[in-house]
DNA sequence: TCCAATATATCGGATAACCGATAAATATAT
DNA sequence: ATATATTTATCGGTTATCCGATATATTGGA
């Protein structure tokens, strides 16, 4: 057991990742695989894709693209708003560990 | 039941508050809540700061106030890089929202 | 010293978040 | 069109994470 696994923001980066442009399942995956250094599997993305779909947040097109809804980008935006006040010394931890 | 209710960085924002400064339990639970909006309560912050402690992260003085060891700077430092890794875009998650 | 207020600590339990396994759908090549 | 690979989807189950309730310890004032 590591000493946090950092839990909790995955529906939050795939909006993210979306919101830059829609992008179907697989790729979002792969990205987080990319930044997170471990793909989430498909009983992972998929479920919480249909979540963000349920919630209204974002639409699936022919290609089983998701873009955001005005809905999601509004949902988007509170949470980056709760992110920074969370993190609102996010620089100094930036220069902190020098990346 | 929110989008996501951003779970997994309470030992994280712990041990980077702790970093700053050497502080109580109270302190950290109160700097919590004025970031996120809501206090933990003493059973979630007493049980993560035991388990820091039990981890060999950080030490506590006669006057509970807790600090961090070189393993805890150590650790620290690992998960800003990790966590900057998965945000490596943070400064455009930023200006987009515009706080 | 005694009492009240505050801080610390522990425990059982609830649930958000994720994964493995599996199946279905879709795309691609031959 | 058929086979193969890829992508999408679903389900049950596991665990990290947190909280409420409660108990103990500590502090500060009268």
């Amino acid at each position: 057991m590591a000493l946090c696994e950092m839990k909790g923001f995955l529906s939050f980066l795939a909006l993210w990742l979306i919101s830059k442009r829609p992008m179907a399942g697989v790729e979002i995956a792969a990205e987080l695989g990319r930044r997170k250094g471990h793909t989430p599997s498909p009983g992972t993305i998929y479920p919480a894709l249909k979540d963000l779909k349920g919630k209204g947040l974002v639409t699936v097109d022919k290609k089983k693209r998701y873009a955001l809804t005005q809905k999601g980008k509004k949902e988007l935006n509170a949470h980056l708003r709760y992110f920074f006040a969370t993190f609102c010394d996010v620089e100094e931890m930036r220069s902190c560990c020098g990346k």
